[in-house]
DNA sequence: AATATTCTGTGACCGCTGTCACCCGAAGTT
DNA sequence: AACTTCGGGTGACAGCGGTCACAGAATATT
């Protein structure tokens, strides 16, 4: 069963075995192949879901067919919890990076769980705070940065994360500039400048950062 | 005593007439002349806010000066709660934009009081889903629209919050182009062609939206 | 190994917006 | 009422970055 997976995720971290045990019976695995949508805009929507395995974003699709990438996620976090808590539409879509499996847990089940374990609830809080405070910085970027700040201030978020000074996962350039709002063409001539400059080094879509001090400087965040 | 402002704000609006009570005998209350600054970045910030009167800017400020605007507070809106929930410092500064005041409550207070009423929990859960929401639409609006485009979502939104076609709160050209990340010369021309087609009509810095549907559809926005 | 896809690198071009520089009018202040 | 401040309107101009168009690597697939 997906007990012990549970008990990984930081969303149940603060329960006991047998409240974990008892969210694992009422857990659905599914899987979805690479490029399906597990999740879409408007949908009424009245499910959490948990990465198990794999890799999806968060996208919104605009009028022309233009992508923007809110976040990825990865093993261990979830998405979907909006509509459970406010009852509103899916504001955006999931879709599957690489073949994944989520976990899904139905409205009803998650919220009875959340009112009777107020450390679920506080987990909860934290990480929309967390995502909150992204959002934010998201938005100060677009505004305030051009597009080589950007990307160097998502490669500097991604180094982070992984706490090493290469970034685990390969992205691709249209991947980057889906995310910092920009188009492919201009994340690949700011990239190779970042090489040139001796910033970072690539190696089969795999990023290294060489001087985060110049890219901390670019990206205008205090080090 | 601040009681029953307390009971109107929907935080606290599950409450009981006790509750309530208690809460209020927490509060501190405290005034700020336009412009004064109300909570600064990366302070330790241990405190939440409520607006008990004016209004206030949650702005992040780029190290050449510029001012992007996060959000507007009006009366009975808080800030400050994610510092209580994550312990991170403020991420962004607190302006009062007119002469304001606000009720204070300290984290451990507000803490305790949480976790004893399971409703305010969940309330400040649908307080920071709907903000995700709107942050995350902000950033998709900022990579897909035009500056024209953003200001006409940003006049819908100032409507439908009021449910009138008037905008209540006068509004600068300044505060648009800050609030949308754009020039204030920019959004100047852009609100004169508005006017120009008809969609607009301005009158002491009131805004009334004469034709939504063409600023809908200027804001491929569904409508 | 051969082929099909998916990425990346670059040049050319041009439009949206930011910036600078003023002027004017409205609104507070004394 | 005279001033001072703040907000709005507009022209000129330049530059960042989007789009289009290919060519060439690098991966996947068969």
């Amino acid at each position: 069963m997906s007990a012990e997976f549970l008990a990984s995720v930081p969303l149940f971290s603060g329960l006991s075995q047998d409240e974990i045990q008892r969210f694992a019976e009422l857990t659905r695995e599914k899987a979805y192949p690479k490029g399906s949508v597990i999740l879409f805009e408007d949908d009424p929507g009245d499910s959490l879901f948990v990465v198990r395995d794999g890799r999806v974003k968060v996208v919104l699709v605009g009028e022309d067919g233009r992508e923007v990438i809110l976040g990825m996620l990865s093993v261990g976090e979830h998405f979907g919890e909006l509509s459970l808590i406010d009852d509103q539409p899916r504001s955006a879509h999931v879709i599957a990076m690489e073949d994944s499996t989520v976990l899904v847990l139905r409205r009803e089940d998650f919220r009875r769980r959340v009112e009777a374990s107020p450390s679920v609830a506080w987990a909860l809080l934290s990480e929309l705070s967390r995502r909150l405070r992204v959002a934010d910085g998201k938005i100060g970027g677009l505004v305030l940065l051009d597009v080589p700040g950007r990307i160097a201030r998502l490669l500097l978020d991604f180094a982070h994360a992984g706490e090493s000074n290469t970034l685990e996962k390969p992205l691709t350039h249209q991947t980057i500039a889906q995310m910092i709002g920009a188009s492919r063409e201009t994340v690949s001539r700011a990239m190779r400048d970042f090489q040139d400059e001796g910033w970072i080094t690539v190696e089969r879509r795999r990023i290294t950062l060489a001087n985060s001090d110049a890219l901390k400087n670019r990206a205008q965040v205090r080090v």
